[in-house]
DNA sequence: TTACTTTTGCAACCTTTTAACGATGGAAAT
DNA sequence: ATTTCCATCGTTAAAAGGTTGCAAAAGTAA
């Protein structure tokens, strides 16, 4: 479940190999995500960094109140102001978005698929995972209905809920 | 009766106005949802049927909330908890449909339409309204796409925000 | 009637999100 | 270096959205 991994102390030659591959990975998506916020002239602060990597350790999608609850387990108390300020940083620089229908939060994999236009959520009801699928043609036609309809679309995302490949196999017998 | 009451009532939207043809036309739309209670063997009852009128009779999406405090000023004082439950009845009904991005929910207009396959809403940021824009494609190929994902799509519809025509063209001074 | 199911009423509680206001800390202009 | 400015953060508090549990009514069927 969850693995109280310690961020502070995390050199990059050799955590990959201590704290396994998703250590590694980890470090990877923060270092990304620094470069998002570097980009965008934004300020990657201690308290985003803790609120992203706790959010970017996550297998699918994370409330706001357990990323409280995860960090006061690791020792930073925070209000939940706090942690929404850092997840609207973290939205506005693009490194996370929000599940709308579950009031939940998930980093960005987008360079998982190459940028192949934007991508349609795909979040399992069952386990939480999100995937995020290349659909750029979808919200083009989107765009064409909605021009149709005399509607200008703002269109940010979309989410699909259902059921990933993974647990429609091991239907049957449920744990979370 | 601490929170019930003391909640500052907040307009989002209006509801009916002339009462002339606003008026016919909520009988008639009350009386559509009738029939799909009956339809389905469920219960049109006097607190659904009240709550169903404010939802239609709102135009652009209602809040729950907000029900609760209309219905108060109509001197039908309710709890959070029984608005919902006739929500979900009516939800379960098919004749409202909640807005997922905004905690509200609004009237269904399928019929407006002519039933072409599933609809895509589009809520307008500026004035609230929802357009029901029919789809069918696009829901076909999410579903497609999601097979190709090895993922079981359990779509009930998408939204998209922006503007709607109306908004667009009074635009110049700016909202927000 | 009795028995059963569905719907309501009521109180309390939980979760999610925002407001208000002051303090801090870094960039940059003086 | 010091003042000024702005973004960020801490703290308190509360608004907004939603749920649980239990008991009383109202409807349905025998």
């Amino acid at each position: 479940m969850a693995k109280t991994m310690t961020r502070t102390a995390k050199s990059k030659g050799e955590s990959a190999k201590a704290e396994g591959e998703a250590g590694a990975m980890l470090d990877d998506i923060v270092q990304r995500a620094k470069v998002a916020f570097e980009e965008r002239s934004l300020r990657f602060t201690q308290l985003r960094e803790q609120v992203f990597s706790e959010i970017a350790s996550t297998r699918g999608s994370i409330g706001a109140y357990e990323i409280l609850d995860r960090l006061s387990e690791k020792g930073t108390r925070l209000a939940p102001i706090s942690v929404y300020r850092s997840i609207d940083a973290l939205i506005e620089a693009g490194v996370i978005h929000r599940l709308e229908s579950k009031n939940s939060y998930f980093a960005c994999r987008r360079h998982e698929h190459g940028r192949k236009g934007r991508p349609i959520f795909m979040a399992c009801e069952q386990c939480g995972g999100v995937v995020e699928v290349p659909a750029q043609s979808i919200f083009d036609q989107v765009a064409e209905l909605a021009k149709s309809a005399d509607f200008t679309p703002k269109v940010k995302f979309m989410e699909v809920s259902g059921t990933c490949a993974a647990c429609r196999d091991k239907a049957g017998s449920k744990g979370d």
